[in-house]
DNA sequence: GTAGATAAAAGAATCACGTTCATTTAACGT
DNA sequence: ACGTTAAATGAACGTGATTCTTTTATCTAC
C-alpha cells in the first residue's frame, strides 16, 4: 500500500479517506486481533505517518465508533414487516451475533464504548421498535425487549470471542459436577462449538418466553 | 498510604501483598474507572514504585485477574440444593449481576479477558452445575443453559455500566418508532434505571422459558 | 553466629501507545 | 495571482507496561 517515501506537505493525490481508514482498521482488527490496530499500527498499514490520520479522524475512540458503524451495517433489520415478529427477531438477534462473530477481536472493543448519538444504529433500533409494536406489543415494554436481547447476544458474542477453551474445569479437582457437565457437553457437541449451542440454547430459550408473554398478553386484553 | 520516602533496599517491615494489590486495584476501579487503575496508579496509591508491584503480581493481567476473583466471590449460590432450581438460578443471577454492577467500570475490564485455570470461579460453577443436574436437567444441557444465562447477565452487566443515556434517538429524527417506544418507556419507569428493566425483563423471560423447557422434559421422558 | 540464598524494595531504562505541534507543500476560492 | 484551507511529514511529549540492576533486609543451614 505504500510508496516507499513521500515527500514532506501535501502530496498532488490524497492518500487518506475516512473511510479508508475504517476500512482498514476493521481488516486489521480481524487479521490481527483488536491489540493489531493500533493508530500506528494503521497508519503503517496505509503507507503514512501516525499524524496524518488526524487530519481525517479524531482519534482512536473515533476510529473504533467507524468500524462499529460498518460492522452494524450487516445487521438484517429485513424481517419486520415481511415475517412474523419472532421469526423477525430471531433473524436479526442471529445476524446480530453474526456480524460481530465474523470479526471476534471487535466485539470487546465496541462493547465496552456507548452508541455515539447520530449513528446508524438509531435506524436499526427503528426497524426492530417499528416491528415489535406493530405486531401489538405494549409501547413502553419494547425497548426492555430489545435491550434484554441485545444484552444476550452481545454477551454470547463476547463469550464467542473470548472464547478458546476457557471455561474447563482443572483435572482431578474438586468441582466434580461441573466436570460431569462439561465432559456431556463435550460429548453431545458435533463439530458445533460450545459457544454456539449456548447461544443457540439461550436465544430458543428467550424467544419461547416471549411468546408465552404475548400469549398471556393478548389474554389478558 | 506513603511514607514520604523510602531508601532503597528492602524494607524492614513488608509494604505490599498480593491481596493488598488486588483490593487497592478494585478501589480504584470503583472509584475512579478502569482507566484509573493503571500500575503506576496503584502503585503511586500505595507509596510505592511500579516496579515493586512485579515482586507480588505478574503484571496487569494478572491484577484484573485477581479484581475479578474478589468480585466473583460475592456471588451468592446459597440457593442451590435449598431453594428449588428456578429460584435459584434466578439468586444466583441477580447477585452475579449485582456483584459486577457495585463496580461498574470493572465489567468491561472483566469480561474481556478470559477466566484463568486456576480460580475459585469454578467452584461456582460446580454449585450451578450441581443443582441442576440434582434437578433433573440433563447433563448434557446444563453448561449451555449456565452459558447461555452468564452471556445475558454480563450483557446487562455491561449495558448497566456504559449507560448514562446512551441510546436516545436524536430529537426531530427518521425513527419515529424509536422515538415512541423511548417515550412510553420514560413514561413506565419510576425511578428504576432502563438497565434495571431490561434485565428485570430478560431474566423473566429467560426463566420462564426454561420452566417451559424443563416441563416438556419432564413430559417428553 | 555467620555465610549464602532468597525476598522486597528503589531506580533507571526500554519500548509502544495516543496525541499534539510546527513545518512543508498542494489545492481551492475569490 | 493571492490568501486560505487541507493533507501530508517529522519531531516531540506524556503515559502506559515491563525488565533489569542495585541495594538492603530476612531467612536457612551449618
Amino acid at each position: 500500500m505504500q510508496t516507499g517515501k513521500r515527500r514532506v506537505g501535501r502530496p498532488t493525490t490524497n492518500v487518506l479517506t475516512r473511510d479508508l481508514i475504517m476500512q482498514t482498521s476493521l481488516r486489521l482488527i480481524t487479521e490481527r486481533g483488536a491489540a493489531g490496530a493500533s493508530m500506528r499500527d494503521i497508519s503503517r498499514e496505509l503507507g503514512v505517518q501516525p499524524s496524518a490520520l488526524y487530519n481525517h479522524v479524531s482519534g482512536h475512540e473515533d476510529v473504533i465508533g467507524g468500524v462499529r458503524e460498518l460492522v452494524s451495517e450487516r445487521i438484517d433489520v429485513s424481517g419486520f414487516g415481511t415475517e412474523p415478529w419472532i421469526a423477525a427477531l430471531e433473524r436479526w438477534a442471529k445476524s446480530y451475533r453474526l456480524a460481530f462473530a465474523a470479526h471476534p477481536p471487535t466485539i470487546a472493543l465496541l462493547a465496552v464504548q456507548p452508541l455515539t448519538e447520530q449513528s446508524r444504529v438509531g435506524t436499526m433500533y427503528d426497524a426492530v421498535c417499528r416491528g415489535l409494536i406493530d405486531a401489538g406489543w405494549p409501547d413502553a415494554r419494547v425497548l426492555s425487549l430489545v435491550v434484554a436481547l441485545e444484552n444476550f447476544i452481545l454477551g454470547a458474542a463476547l463469550d464467542r470471542a473470548a472464547t478458546s477453551e476457557v471455561l474447563r474445569p482443572g483435572v482431578s479437582d474438586s468441582t466434580p459436577s461441573f466436570q460431569r457437565a462439561y465432559a456431556a457437553r463435550e460429548a453431545s457437541l458435533g463439530e458445533a462449538s460450545a459457544a454456539d449451542a449456548a447461544f443457540d440454547f439461550g436465544l430458543a430459550t428467550m424467544l419461547a418466553g416471549l411468546e408465552a408473554e404475548y400469549a398471556a398478553l393478548s389474554q389478558g386484553a
